[in-house]
DNA sequence: GGCGATTTGTTTGTGCGCGATCTAAATAGA
DNA sequence: TCTATTTAGATCGCGCACAAACAAATCGCC
């Protein structure tokens, strides 16, 4: 017996025993589940995700986008052009510092949220679990995920 | 006071605060941990999950890895291509019904489950939490899953 | 002021992930 | 038997997601 990779080949779980596949499939599940929704009013899932952030503040950076959603810039850049090119958004340099990108939310982007309301009302319905179920479930995550971030640095 | 669409500014919750973030950006969070280790042993973070399923049980079709993983097979055939690029794997057709392709780990692959053991073992530590607190959360989100797949039949 | 180090965002290349569409094999029915 | 339907995979197009390499602006420090 030692602590060497030399182990039984009956240490290895199923796939369906992992947390992190409960996670990578339950990700996959909300996302098909959004992805009609969000077809009607033209936005993909990450896409919403960078909607609902402006939304509850405009005029963030780049940056300050990707550290909301640990998003790195390299997905986000494509992904904010994308949506500049369809008219949500716009980007623009900031004055006071030619590094930053601004990302401000133009009429239509703005006026999208009255449309995305239902969306999220949608959501809550079709997931069918009370709000105390719901946060509990977040908040253990939410932990795990800073836990691994923690040790990642 | 209605029910449509007309709602309060107020009303949309912050991105953080939606449980569809937590998994989403918890997902994320695995796959960022996994990489580094499973470079290491030349794998993906899909391409493993694939791997544990055919070391739990070698011989699976595509259709019976897809309802496994939650996958098309528009997204497997090109994973599973690679994969026996890189000698893990064969895909043959099935004799029996020539619709079906059968997938079997070569010496190669079976080997490499030694491998990852550790990876896997390493994964336990990393997230610093207890086999019971991983199962109740596992419990939860797996449930939560089944019943957005049952609502999307 | 000048210059190396840091910060911010872009580009490039690879690999998912999935809807839509296609082909071939198997099956069901008249 | 012969055709219609179903099933299993493959292909295509698009949009993430991220590492690595890059460019430009700013900061730090003299």
């Amino acid at each position: 017996m030692n602590t060497t990779s030399e182990q039984t080949a009956a240490e290895m779980p199923d796939v369906s025993e992992l947390l992190c596949f409960s996670i990578y499939s339950a990700g996959h599940a909300f996302n098909q589940l959004y992805r009609p929704m969000l077809d009607e009013i033209g936005l993909t899932y990450p896409q919403y995700l960078v909607m609902v952030a402006l939304w509850s503040r405009d005029g963030r950076t780049v940056k300050e986008l990707g550290e909301l959603l640990f998003l790195d810039s390299s997905t986000l850049t494509p992904l904010l052009k994308r949506m500049e090119a369809g008219g949500l958004i716009t980007r623009t340099r900031n004055l006071q510092d030619e590094r930053q990108v601004l990302l401000h939310l133009t009429a239509e982007g703005t006026a999208l949220k009255q449309r995305a309301a239902s969306v999220t009302g949608c959501i809550g319905d079709a997931i069918g679990i009370d709000a105390d179920t719901a946060l509990k479930i977040r908040t253990a995550i939410d932990a795990l995920r800073d836990s691994i971030h923690k040790r990642r640095r």
